[in-house]
RNA sequence: GUCCCCAUCGUCUAGCCCGGCCUAGGACAUCGGCCCUUCAAGCCGAUAACGGGGGUUCGAAUCCCCCUGGGGACACCA
């Protein structure tokens, strides 16, 4: 009872649904979720539309059921409500438009009827001038001129530097004059605010205590740190963490191929394997690569972030992805495996004729060769329909007159096997080879030919085993042909 | 152009804060090998990095400065 309440954690990851959710943007949930659920702290999910040209309805739910994917889940936010809200900022107009009267009212804000046109024409002049000028916009001296529609622009006076203890950049520090008045509410007709004054309001209103964001946005934090003092709030602890880049070194963006999240969800790929590769993307603990959430959750800190960029690679998320469906319960991979059939051309009703402990065993073939689920899928569609099309390269090699003679003696035998099981099989089979003097691959690679299309698959005998004697007699003959 | 940030293998990184233990460690990828009915998985091995130059120091990947390179931001977008 003595000991104070220790001042709680509160984090908030703030995307803007003007698109899909984009890994980086995952990165940054991950990490805030990971201070919150670390520090038994409060995570808060907060809709950034306040540009309603491009925010889009989709764009929310498609960052909702991104985040409930992940199982990144958040204490408060528009779903769920909580003692801050609302949860979106086109339902807290009021309080921005609040806080900028007040700041009019102090002398902090002025009024701005400068035309897009005059400050494009004076932006254009400032870049070439010598002495770069202080103010774009003349309204805070000269005053507004009547009968324009008016914007309200922050006085950005200040002393001399605005700098801040960066969590993961260390020391940042800019000389004031660097930052011109800006606006903080548009002139349209319901004075919506500007990203920069939004932000800190809300933030200062939420009671966020971290703000966790992308390096992106450390151009925007002086301008944000004046805004709390001009608004007399407290100043959050900043943590910036490094971009995530394409092959090219620049920023991550569409033109970089699958950036939205949905597409690595669609392809297969787990979401412990996307949290496990994305979080090793600028963050180590020790030597250690295979993580799972509790591991995680214990082990990460912000101060143990790297400053410098990532570049995303997906050849080590293919690798993390193959070991978490190796880690995956064969019975979960099972039913993980139901929405990719269609998509890998099989009938999702000739699986679900299948029983569940058969598919189980089919499952299991195929783990160990897998590195999404999709590709999974794909590669187990022979057992449900004969090969739409035989590989012609497979069929040159393997489906030569030679093999086609021992093929046939197979077949026969197999049609009188006692015994269907991997082990009978495998042993009537060696036997054949041994039988004639020949390898067992000369036999092996025939039927998996014959079977699958491929030259590639899971170890034949239990191939055979499960696709059972009916359907295996069948393709061979069809291969054989009559006689 | 201006401001800011970053800099260890191709990639993600450990080491850097608190100089010697670094002949710079791990992982992915790549290339060999083993295993083997194909492909995987697994195991063994190889290639591969402190951007450059000045300092400081007995000693620098580690501290300081400059250069170079890369990136980000410069809106009534977020």
């Amino acid at each position: 009872m003595t000991s104070p309440e220790p001042e709680t954690v509160r984090v908030r990851f703030a995307p803007s649904p003007t698109g899909f959710l984009h890994v980086g943007g995952v990165r940054t949930a991950l990490y805030n979720w990971l201070v919150a659920r670390g520090q038994k702290g409060t995570m808060i999910l907060r809709i950034e539309d306040t540009d309603v040209e491009r925010s889009t309805e989709e764009a929310v739910t498609a960052i909702l059921d991104g985040l409930r994917w992940l199982k990144l889940d958040w204490d408060e936010g528009p779903d769920v409500g909580g003692p801050v809200g609302p949860y979106r900022q086109l339902e807290r107009y009021t309080l921005y438009r609040d806080a900028a009267q007040r700041l009019l009212r102090e002398g902090k804000a002025y009024p701005c009827t400068c035309l897009p046109e005059e400050l494009a024409a004076r932006r254009e002049a400032a870049r070439s001038a010598k002495p770069a000028p202080q103010h774009l916009c003349p309204c805070r001296t000269a005053g507004p001129t009547p009968g324009r529609r008016q914007a309200i622009r922050f006085s950005a006076t200040a002393r001399a530097r605005v700098g801040w203890d960066d969590l993961v950049q260390g020391r940042i520090e800019v000389a004031a004059d660097e930052i011109d008045d800006f606006i903080i509410l548009r002139s349209d007709d319901r004075e919506t605010p500007v990203y920069n004054f939004a932000a800190v309001v809300d933030d200062a209103l939420m009671g966020i205590t971290h703000v966790v964001r992308g390096a992106d946005h450390i151009p925007n934090t002086p301008k944000q740190i004046l805004l709390y003092e001009a608004l007399g709030y407290p100043v959050p602890a900043f943590a910036h963490i490094p971009l995530v880049l394409g092959p090219d070194r620049e920023k991550l963006s569409k033109r970089h191929g699958d950036v939205a999240l949905q597409a690595y969800r669609d392809q297969g790929y787990l979401p412990e394997a996307m949290i496990n590769y994305l979080v090793r993307l600028g963050w180590a603990h020790g030597d250690q690569e295979v993580f799972t959430r509790e591991e995680l959750i214990k082990a990460f800190q912000l101060e143990r972030v790297g400053a410098s960029p990532g570049i995303f690679d997906r050849a080590k998320l293919d690798w993390l992805n193959a070991l978490h469906i190796r880690q995956t319960p064969l019975d979960v991979l099972a039913d993980l495996l139901a929405p990719f059939w269609g998509a890998a051309g099989v009938d999702p009703r000739t699986v679900e004729a299948r029983s569940r402990t058969w598919l189980v065993q089919a499952v299991a073939l195929f783990v160990e060769r897998s590195k999404t689920l999709l590709e999974m899928a794909r590669s187990m569609a022979f057992l449900f329909a004969p090969p739409a099309a035989r590989d012609p390269k497979a069929e040159a090699k393997f489906l030569t007159p030679d093999h086609l003679a021992l093929l046939a003696e197979t077949r026969q035998a197999l049609a009188q096997a006692p015994d269907f099981s991997a082990e009978a099989l495998e042993d009537l089979v060696r036997r054949l080879a041994e039988a004639r003097g020949r390898k067992l691959v000369d036999y092996a690679q025939p039927i998996r030919v014959a079977l699958t299309g491929t030259t590639v698959s899971p170890p034949i005998f239990p191939v055979l085993a499960l696709l059972g004697r009916e359907v295996v007699l069948n393709r061979l003959a069809r291969i054989l042909g009559p006689g």
